[in-house]
DNA sequence: CAGGCTTGTTCCAGTATATGGAACTATGTT
DNA sequence: AACATAGTTCCATATACTGGAACAAGCCTG
C-alpha cells in the first residue's frame, strides 16, 4: 500500500472530509465521518474545526455537518467564468433542438462525470436539475465516452480506482466488460448508455477531448427507452458526434492564439510544467 | 495587527487563494495571487500545486489559474440539500406571484451575502442567473436587512472589514451612515436598497434569523426604479415581512423537535459547543 | 543581441504546525 | 448504577509547511 502518497498533505485530508460529507445523503456526524477516513480523532476534530471556521462545512444544532454556502459562492464563478461552458452552450442547444431530448455536457474527473451544463424541454428546473451532479464514469455514455480517449496508461490508473457498483442489472461489474465496450467506442467515436445507470434511461454520447486544457469531457443525449429507441439512439450518434468535434475544434481555436474570453497571451513553454 | 490570527493555518492560506482566484474577472497568474496575498514565492507556489492536484483549481496553458471543477460538485450538494431553500423556496413563490418581480432569497456570510435561490418571471435563466454570487452586505438590500438582525457587537465586527467601494452615487461611503440606516431598519422590519449596488435597481428586503443554525439572511423583491417606485416598494414591505416571518418559523419547527429532510435526533447540549 | 527585467520554479535548513494516542466529559442505554 | 457511545481536550513528537535565496526561462529595450 501507500503507492500514491497523497501529495497534498493537510489541504488533501480537508478535502477527503468535505468529499465526504458533500456525497452523504444525510448531514453526517462525527463518528460518520471517522469511520469513512479512518483518522485519527484528535486530526478530524481540529479539521472539521477549521472547515467549518472556513464556511465549507456548517455545523447543525444536533452536531452534525453539513457543506457550507462558501461553496456555492466558489462554484459560481466556477461555473458562470466556465469557457468549456460557454463555448459548448450553442451546440447542446442545437443538439436538443435536432432531437428533442435532454443534451447533457460532463467533464471527466478521477473516476467521475462532473455535469456541466443540461438542456432539457421544460425549462422550470432551477439550478438545472443536475449541473454539478457527479456520477461514475463507468456506467454514464458521457463517462464511457471520456474515458475512451485517454491514453491506455491513465485509463488503467483510473479503472483501477472504481467501485463497479450495479446500479441497474445492466451495469458494468468489472473493468474487463467494461474495457471490451471502450475498444468498440473508440472505432465508432461515441458510446451508448444502455440503462446502465438507471433503468429506463438511455444515452448516445461522444467524447470531447483538449490536451492543452488537460480536459476531457462529452456531450449526450439522453433520453426514456420507451421514447427513445437504440436505433434512434444510433441515427443520432452522428450529429453528437458532430457537435463534439465542433466544441472540441472551437475550443483548440479560442484557446491557443486566441484573445476573446480571457485570452491571454498564451505564454507556452517547451513543455508544459506545473508546479509538482 | 496580527490580531485575528487566521485559526485555520494551512487551509486558511488556500481558501484565500480560492478567494483571490474565484473573485477574480479573469485568470490569475502567478504574480497576481503573489501581490494579492503577499506570500512567499515558495509557499505560494507549492500551495497552488496542490489545489491544482486537488482539481480546486485548474492551471491553463498560459500558466494561469482558474476555478476547478471541483467545487462545482461540491456546491450541487450543498445547494440541492439545503433545508433553509427547501423550505423558503415556495414563500419565494408566492412573492413572486403576488409583485410580479424578481424575489431573491440570501445568506449573510462575513461581510457578504451569498445568493441561494431566485425566483423571476422569465424562467429562461438557467443555473439561476446569479446562485451562489456574493454582494456586499452594506449596499444590498438584504446584505442591510440581515445586518440589523446581528447583535452590535457582531455588527462592529464585521463592518470593521468592510470596504464601501461606492458602486453608485448612492451607495454608503462608511460605516456612520449604515449604522444610521441599520437603526431604522431595525425600526421598521425592512430594508430598501435605493440604486445602492447598481443604478436604476431597487429593492424591499426583509431579514430572517434562525440562531440555532447560525442562519441570517434575508428575502428582497427587487425591480427597475422606472417600474417600481419607492412608494410601491414600501406597500410590498409588510408582505415582505410576512414571508419572512413565515419561512423563520417554519425553519425553526422543522429543524427543532422536527424530523423530516434529515431532521436527526436533536442532541441539544447544555450549550453549544462546538470545535474551537 | 547583450544586458537587464519580469515571471515562474526549485532547493533546503529551520521550525511552526499538524499529528494521533490516550485520557476525559457528557449523553444515552441496559 | 454501571456500561456504552459520542464528542472533546491534551500534549510530546515528527512531519510537513515555511520562506529566503538561487536558478531558469521568456521578454523587453536600447
Amino acid at each position: 500500500m501507500g503507492r500514491d502518497t497523497e501529495g497534498t498533505g493537510t489541504l488533501g485530508k480537508a478535502m477527503a472530509v468535505l468529499e465526504v460529507v458533500a456525497m452523504a445523503e444525510r448531514p453526517q456526524r462525527f463518528t460518520d465521518i471517522l469511520m469513512a477516513l479512518r483518522q485519527p480523532r484528535g486530526t478530524l476534530h481540529r479539521l472539521l474545526g477549521h472547515l467549518v471556521e472556513e464556511g465549507l462545512l456548517v455545523q447543525r444544532p444536533d452536531l452534525s455537518y453539513e457543506p457550507g454556502l462558501r461553496l456555492l459562492k466558489f462554484a459560481y464563478r466556477s461555473w458562470s467564468g466556465n469557457r468549456f461552458r460557454e463555448i459548448a452552450a450553442p451546440y447542446l442547444l442545437k443538439l436538443h433542438q435536432l432531437t428533442g431530448e435532454t443534451v447533457h455536457l460532463g467533464v471527466l474527473r478521477e473516476t467521475e462525470i462532473i455535469y456541466v451544463d443540461k438542456v432539457e424541454s421544460q425549462q422550470t428546473v432551477r439550478m438545472s436539475s443536475q449541473i454539478g451532479k457527479a456520477s461514475p464514469a463507468y456506467c454514464t455514455g458521457i463517462g464511457k465516452a471520456a474515458l475512451s480517449v485517454l491514453p491506455s496508461s491513465e485509463l488503467q490508473r483510473i479503472s483501477a480506482r472504481m467501485e463497479f457498483r450495479p446500479f441497474t442489472p445492466k451495469t458494468h461489474r468489472s473493468a474487463e466488460t467494461l474495457y471490451a465496450e471502450i475498444a468498440e467506442i473508440r472505432h465508432d467515436g461515441h458510446a451508448f448508455d444502455r440503462e446502465e445507470h438507471e433503468a429506463e434511461i438511455c444515452c448516445v454520447a461522444a467524447p470531447i477531448s483538449v490536451p492543452d486544457h488537460d480536459l476531457i469531457g462529452g456531450i449526450s443525449v439522453t433520453g426514456p427507452s420507451y421514447r427513445v429507441s437504440l436505433a434512434q439512439l444510433t441515427a443520432w450518434a452522428q450529429d453528437v458526434r458532430k457537435a463534439a468535434a465542433d466544441i472540441e475544434e472551437e475550443l483548440r481555436i479560442r484557446s491557443g492564439p486566441g484573445r476573446e474570453t480571457g485570452g491571454e497571451t498564451p505564454r507556452v513553454r517547451s513543455d508544459a510544467q506545473r508546479p509538482r
